[in-house]
RNA sequence: GCCCCGGUAGCUCAGCUGGAUAGAGCAGCGGUCUUCUAAACCGCAGGUCGCAGGUUCGAGUCCUGCCCGGGGCGCCA
C-alpha cells in the first residue's frame, strides 16, 4: 500500500512515525501515531494522540513526551503545517496550511478521487444472495444481496478482482421434499409457477413434520388413547413422507435422469423470479454466478477422506464429527446414515474457493443465525489447512453476520395476514412510492423536474425507491436487526438515500446553471479562504481512506456516515459561500471546482453502495 | 444449562485499535424563501451510555459479575 499525496492522514502518519522514532529510538518506528481528524475546529485540522499512550508504557510524563515529539515533527511538517501545538494531557494539534490543502485536493482530482488501489492478483469471493430453490426469495435474501453487491463494488473500486457467487440451496432434503410432493400430487412441472412451488413447499413441510414432537408431548402428558393413536398415525405418515423424500434425495444424488430433469425445472422456476428481483435491484448476479450446493456434490467424499486422513475427524454415535478444543459443540461432517450435510458442502466450498479459485479472502454474506456454523466451518478449514491458496497466501474467511429485517412489531417482517413478504412485492412498492414522491415534486411548475416526461420521472422514482431501501439496509451497523419502515427510509430528511440523492442533484443543478463546461474549471485555481471551504476540503480528502476502511472492516455504514457528513458539510458551504454569485470570477471557478469534486464523491460513493444518483430530482 | 449478538436522548441510530465538554436525524419548540432546488438551512430543548464493581492520568469503548431483548446449541439447510 503506497501513501497517496492526497491523503493528509498518511502524510502526517509518516512524519510522526519518524518523529517518534527519533525521539524514542528505532524500536518505536512502527508505532501508530494515532492521527485523527480533529474533534473540534478550534483544535485544528488533525490531532496526533500517540504521546499519551506511549508515555504510559514508558512511564514518563505524557505532556513532556508530546512536546518532544512535537519538536521532532515540526521541522518535518514545516512545508505543509502551521506550527504544532500541544494541548490538554498530551494531544498534538495540527493545522494544515491552505496551500498544502490545495495541493492535496489537486492530487485527488482525477478518476481515483483519492482511492488507492491494491494490485493483489488473488480474487475475492463474495458468497451472497444464497436463495433456496423451492422457496420464494424473500426479505431475508434482500440484505445478503444488497450487502454483497455493495462489498463487491467496493472491492472492485479498490482494484481487486471479485468473484460473486450465489450459493444456491439446491441440493438438500428440502428440495427433495418439494420434488416428492409435486410428483405425488401429479403436478405438471412444465407450467409450474412460483405459487405452486410455495404451496408445495409448505405442504411438504406439513406432511413431514406432523408431528413427532406432538406425539412425544402427548405421551409425556398422558393424553387419552384416542389422541395418542391419532398422533401415531400422523407421525407414521410423516415418517413415510420423510423416508420417501430421503429416498428420492438419494436417487437424485445418484443422478437419476428423470429426477434430474424435474429438478432442473424446479430450479428454473425459482430462478426466473429471482432474476426479476435482481433486475429491479440493479444487482448483476446471473446464472454465471450460480455456484450452489449441487456444484460441490462430487467433492463431498474428498472432504470426508481428507479429514479422516489427517486424523481430524472421529466417529461419534455413528456420525463423523470434527471436534474442537475450545467448545463442546462438534461439527458433524457426515451423518450416521452416510449422508452429507451443509457443513460438508461448506468445507468443500472453502477448499474450492481458496484452492482452485485462488481467493485470499472469502466473504460470506449470510444472516447472523449461522454464526456458530461458520465459526465451526472456518475453524475446521483452518485445522486442515485449507485456508491458504496454492501459492501460500493466507486466506481470510469472513462471515458478515447481518441482523434480521423486522416489522413494526419487532418480529420478523410479515404481511398483515402473517405470510412472508415477497421481495418482489416489496421492491415494487418501493418503486411506486419513490415515483409518487418524484411526481408530486415535479407537479410544481418551479421544480426543475417539471418538464420531464412520465418515463423520465419513472426512472428517477425507481432510483429513489430502490436507493431508499438499499441505503436503509447499509447505513446501520450490519450486526443489528433493523425495523423496516418505508416512511422513514424514503423520507428526504435525515440520513437517508433520497436525502443524499437530493444533495447530489442540487450540486448538479448549480453546475448546470453556471453555463460552464467541465473543461472551463478543470485547472482552475483553488482558493480556500472561508472556514466552510476548508471544512469541505478536509472532508473530501478523507474519501480514499474511508473506502479503504470499508474494505478492511466490511462495514459499509461507515461510507454512509461519511456521505451524509459530506452532504451536511456541503449544505453549510452552500449556505455560507455563494458559488454562482461569488464576488469574482476566480472565486466562482474555485467554488465550482469544489462543487464538482463534491458531486463526484457523492456519485461515486452512492455508486459503491449500488445506488443511482440522478442529476435531477 | 452453555455459547453468540445487541442495550447510547421520547423514537431510529453514529461514536474509527481507550482520549479533550458523548454526536446526528426524526418527533417537539423557535427562526430563515423577490436570494445558486425550502425535498433545504440555522437555533433551542432533550443523556445515570442497561446495572454494579474493577483496570488508569483518562472508560460509551477494556476486564468480571448480574439484568433485559434476540439468536444459536450432533446427524435440517
Amino acid at each position: 500500500m503506497t501513501s497517496s499525496p492526497s491523503d493528509p492522514v498518511a502524510i502526517l502518519q509518516a512524519a510522526f512515525r519518524s518523529a517518534i522514532a527519533s525521539t524514542l529510538g528505532d524500536a518505536y518506528r512502527e508505532v501508530d501515531p494515532l492521527i485523527k481528524p480533529s474533534g473540534k475546529p478550534e483544535f485544528g485540522d488533525f490531532q496526533a494522540n500517540a504521546a499519551m499512550g506511549l508515555a504510559k508504557k514508558i512511564g514518563t510524563n505524557p505532556r513532556k513526551l508530546a512536546e518532544q515529539i512535537m519538536q521532532a515533527a515540526d521541522p518535518l511538517l514545516e512545508a505543509i503545517a502551521e506550527p504544532l501545538e500541544v494541548a490538554g494531557p498530551g494531544f498534538i494539534n495540527i493545522t494544515l496550511k491552505s496551500e498544502a490543502l490545495v495541493e492535496m485536493l489537486k492530487g485527488m482530482d482525477d478518476e481515483s478521487l483519492g482511492v488507492i488501489t491494491d494490485s493483489d492478483p488473488h480474487p475475492i469471493v463474495i458468497d451472497m444472495c444464497s436463495v433456496n430453490v423451492a422457496k420464494q426469495m424473500h426479505v431475508g435474501h434482500l440484505r445478503s444481496t444488497i450487502i454483497g453487491d455493495a462489498l463487491a463494488r467496493i472491492f472492485e473500486r479498490l482494484g481487486r478482482t471479485v468473484i460473486k457467487q450465489n450459493h444456491l440451496g439446491d441440493w438438500g432434503l428440502p428440495i427433495a421434499m418439494v420434488l416428492h410432493h409435486l410428483r405425488e400430487s401429479g403436478q405438471n412441472l412444465d407450467d409450474l409457477d412460483l405459487d405452486d412451488l410455495n404451496h408445495a413447499y409448505r405442504q411438504a413441510q406439513l406432511e413431514t413434520k406432523a408431528d413427532v414432537r406432538g406425539l412425544a408431548a402427548a405421551l409425556e402428558m398422558n393424553a387419552g388413547p384416542h389422541r395418542i393413536v391419532e398422533l401415531e398415525e400422523q407421525a407414521a405418515g410423516a415418517q413415510k413422507a420423510l423416508e420417501d423424500s430421503k429416498a428420492l434425495l438419494v436417487e437424485l444424488q445418484q443422478g437419476d435422469p428423470g429426477l434430474l430433469a424435474d429438478w432442473h425445472k424446479l430450479i428454473d422456476c425459482t430462478m426466473r423470479s429471482v432474476y426479476e428481483s435482481l433486475a429491479l435491484l440493479d444487482v448483476t448476479l446471473g446464472p454465471e454466478h450460480n455456484c450452489g450446493e449441487s456444484f460441490y456434490r462430487d467433492r463431498l467424499p474428498d472432504v470426508i477422506d481428507a479429514f479422516t486422513r489427517f486424523g481430524l475427524a472421529e466417529e461419534d454415535h455413528g456420525a463423523l464429527v470434527v471436534k474442537f478444543d475450545d467448545r463442546d459443540r462438534p461439527l458433524i461432517i457426515r451423518k450416521s446414515d452416510g449422508g452429507f450435510l451443509y457443513s460438508t458442502t461448506d468445507l468443500a466450498a472453502v477448499k474450492y474457493r481458496a484452492g482452485e479459485l485462488g481467493a485470499d479472502r472469502v466473504i460470506y454474506v449470510v444472516d447472523a443465525r449461522q454464526r456458530d456454523h461458520f465459526r465451526d466451518v472456518f475453524d475446521a478449514a483452518h485445522l486442515i489447512g485449507w485456508d491458504q491458496t496454492e501459492d501460500g497466501a493466507p486466506v481470510e474467511l469472513n462471515h458478515i453476520a447481518f441482523g434480521s429485517v423486522l416489522g413494526p412489531d419487532k418480529r420478523p417482517l410479515k404481511t398483515r395476514s402473517g405470510k412472508n413478504i415477497t421481495l418482489n412485492s416489496l421492491l415494487t412498492e418501493a418503486i411506486k412510492r419513490g415515483t409518487s414522491e418524484v411526481r408530486k415534486r415535479a407537479a410544481d411548475p418551479a421544480a426543475p423536474t417539471h418538464g420531464l416526461t412520465r418515463e423520465e420521472l419513472g426512472t428517477i422514482g425507481k432510483a429513489v425507491g430502490i436507493g431508499a431501501i438499499k441505503y436503509a439496509d447499509l447505513s446501520n451497523d450490519l450486526a443489528r436487526d433493523y425495523i423496516f419502515n418505508f416512511d422513514r427510509m424514503i423520507a428526504f430528511e435525515g440520513n437517508t438515500g433520497p436525502y443524499l440523492q437530493y444533495a447530489h442533484a442540487r450540486v448538479c443543478s448549480i453546475f448546470a446553471k453556471s453555463g460552464l463546461a467541465l473543461s472551463d474549471i478543470e485547472g482552475a485555481d483553488l482558493i480556500l479562504a472561508e472556514p466552510a471551504e476548508r471544512q469541505l476540503t478536509l472532508l473530501l480528502l478523507r474519501y480514499g481512506s474511508i473506502i479503504t476502511d470499508v474494505g478492511r472492516t466490511l462495514e459499509p455504514h461507515r461510507l454512509c456516515t461519511y456521505l451524509y457528513e459530506m452532504a451536511d458539510t456541503f449544505s453549510a458551504f452552500y449556505q455560507q459561500c455563494p458559488v454562482l454569485k461569488a464576488p469574482d470570477d476566480a472565486l466562482r471557478k474555485s467554488r465550482l471546482r469544489l462543487c464538482d469534486l463534491v458531486r463526484r464523491v457523492i456519485a461515486d460513493g452512492l455508486g459503491l453502495l449500488g445506488i443511482d444518483a440522478p442529476r435531477q430530482m
